[in-house]
RNA sequence: GGCUGGGUAGCUCAGGCGGUUAAGAGCAGUACCCUCAUAAAGUACAGGUCGUGGGUUCGAGUCCCACCCCAGCCA
């Protein structure tokens, strides 16, 4: 079984902050966990590098758009670098060999179908934002909010899609399910915006204002719009238009976007209706998450809270341990924010959950076990479920079903409660005492919390992927290895040092 | 202005097809307890008008109406 998964492409145009490496992790963490189950998984990401904003950010910088562009692109694959994200490929818009092939043939699918056609565009165009502004855009004097000045009233042929011919179908596609949209209050959003009169899109510009694109073929006046550029990324990053499109055999339809809920209507509406018009299988699932604040306010360069995941990282591991601080990221953001909505990132709450969770909660866990382990175990023991099964049989299941629905804080509550329940196993059997005063009941008792242990870092091989692995090192357990697992404990250094 | 979601213990949130608790979890706080562990773990304690005001009902965070806040979508 197949598992092609995506995130949104990026907009390089600055640094990528903590919502770009959000939904990263939302991604990973899906595609991570279908891998485990056995999928043959496709995870991909990437930037989306035209645009006019590009440019004026570029030359702000006063530097060449395409070298601009280079540069922060880094920073994104520093990024996934940083979070440890297992992406299998990173497309770039600008990549003339895989993606602009595709741009080109999707926009002679939508020419063959008559579904682009020229029009005239009468707009309001804004000269300090470089773009048609629209009403709500302007203030009491019809000025522009951000610039103070009155736009001036710009008319200009584009090409238009016909998003107006298939409104109603992708309206139904989603209504079924067929295309299914998560959480259930953005497909009613999406339903509501295509209940309504659909207008056909733009999906280009004049040449002489937008030269940082590519060329609608056969017209060198013009120039591809986003919409067919940065969508098709979807397609062009499997090969779909080259001569090499068994990647795009394989893997397409995708079977989840990942999204924030502010390019909703653009892959709820815009994307499948370019589909459609293509010919081509629509994705199955959109999944839709929030955005994070920071501390109770909306991130934004004014106020200059912007939160670089790449400095958290950095800044919470060392040099024996470098997966920390990526670890301790990955699991603030998943079991702290809530997917489906807006969550908040604070270094005191992030402290806080490293501290309860990771520090004391599973590693003081693993080190309880390791300690007494290494100290007093003669040799190897098997796992045992005696007593144990139905408690871990019952929060894996919770743990899977909250996984299914994306519900990754509501995931790591199971793994945190079965480390509560083997930390009170440990109390209540007095583990340390059996360790000296009684051999045979040690081995069965510790074989038991190993045993919870080994659950605890199963879950969390999604979530927090290096530290989960130490956990099964530190236990002798190869989690990929079909033989039977025998426990053999190694007390190392703290697994997530507590912060003071 | 229309629509969608939210407003529940100091904080983050569950419950939300009406009667298994005349309100739950985690964190923080207080008490007790253990010492294997990262001065960690475990146990007990939360008396919160479940946004406001009405209504339906034998009985409503849970249904209906109005209103007030917050976020978003569409105008």
């Amino acid at each position: 079984m197949k598992f092609y998964i995506t995130t949104a492409i990026d907009y390089p145009n600055a640094k990528p902050h903590i919502g770009h490496a959000l939904e990263k992790l939302y991604a990973d963490t899906i595609a991570r966990y279908k891998r485990i189950q056995g999928y043959d998984v496709f995870y991909l990401t990437g930037t989306d590098e035209h645009g006019v904003k590009n440019v004026r950010a570029a030359q702000k910088a006063g530097i060449p758009v395409a070298k601009f562009i280079d540069k922060n692109v880094e920073g994104f694959k520093e990024l996934i670098g940083a979070l440890n994200i297992s992406n299998d490929y990173f497309i770039r818009t600008t990549n003339k060999k895989l993606h602009w092939p595709a741009v080109h043939k999707i926009w002679r699918a939508f020419e063959k179908n008559k579904d682009i056609y020229k029009k005239e565009y009468q707009g309001l165009y804004c000269a300090g934002h470089e773009a048609f502004v629209t009403r709500k855009d302007l203030d009491k004097n019809g000025s522009c909010v951000d610039h103070g000045t009155p736009p001036e009233p710009v008319k200009e042929e584009n090409y238009f899609f016909k998003l107006s011919r298939y409104a109603k179908r992708v309206h139904g596609l989603i209504k079924s399910g067929k295309l299914e949209i998560i959480p259930s209050e953005r497909k009613n959003e999406i339903l509501k915006f295509l209940e309504k009169k659909v207008e056909d899109i733009s999906f280009s510009r004049p040449r002489k204002d937008l030269k940082w694109g590519i060329v609608v073929p056969g017209d060198k006046t013009q120039t591809i719009y986003v919409w067919a550029d940065a969508l098709t990324n979807y397609i062009s990053a499997l090969g779909w238009g080259t001569a090499s499109s068994a990647k795009f055999k394989k893997y397409w339809p995708a079977d989840l976007h990942v999204i924030g809920k502010d390019i909703l209507r653009f892959h709820a509406a815009y994307w499948p209706a370019m589909l459609l018009s293509a010919g081509l299988p629509l994705p199955k699932k959109i999944f839709v998450h929030g955005f994070v604040s920071v501390e109770g306010k909306k991130m934004s360069k004014t106020l200059g809270n912007i939160i670089d995941p790449i400095k958290i990282v950095k800044q919470y591991s060392s040099a024996d341990s470098p997966q920390v601080g990526t670890d301790a990221l990955r699991y603030y953001l998943l079991s702290e924010i809530s997917p489906t909505r807006d969550g908040d990132f604070s270094q005191e709450k992030f402290e806080a959950r490293y501290n309860g969770d990771l520090a004391l909660g599973v590693g003081n866990f693993l080190a309880r076990i390791t300690s007494l382990g290494e100290k007093y175990l003669k040799k190897p023991i098997d796992p045992d479920y005696g007593g144990i099964k139905t408690e871990i049989d019952k929060k894996f299941k919770a743990y899977e079903k909250a996984m299914d629905s994306f519900n990754f804080p509501l995931a790591v509550k199971q793994a945190q409660a079965l480390v509560a329940y083997g930390d009170k196993k440990i109390n209540d059997s007095k583990l340390w005492v059996l360790a000296r005063e009684d051999e045979a009941r040690f081995g069965v008792e510790i074989a038991r919390v190993a045993t919870i242990l080994a659950t605890v870092a199963q879950m969390l091989l999604p979530i927090i992927p290096s530290s989960a692995q130490k956990i099964f090192e530190s236990i002798g357990i190869d989690p990929t290895s079909k033989k039977e697992w025998h426990f053999k404990f190694k007390k190392g250094k703290s697994l997530f040092p507590r912060l003071d």
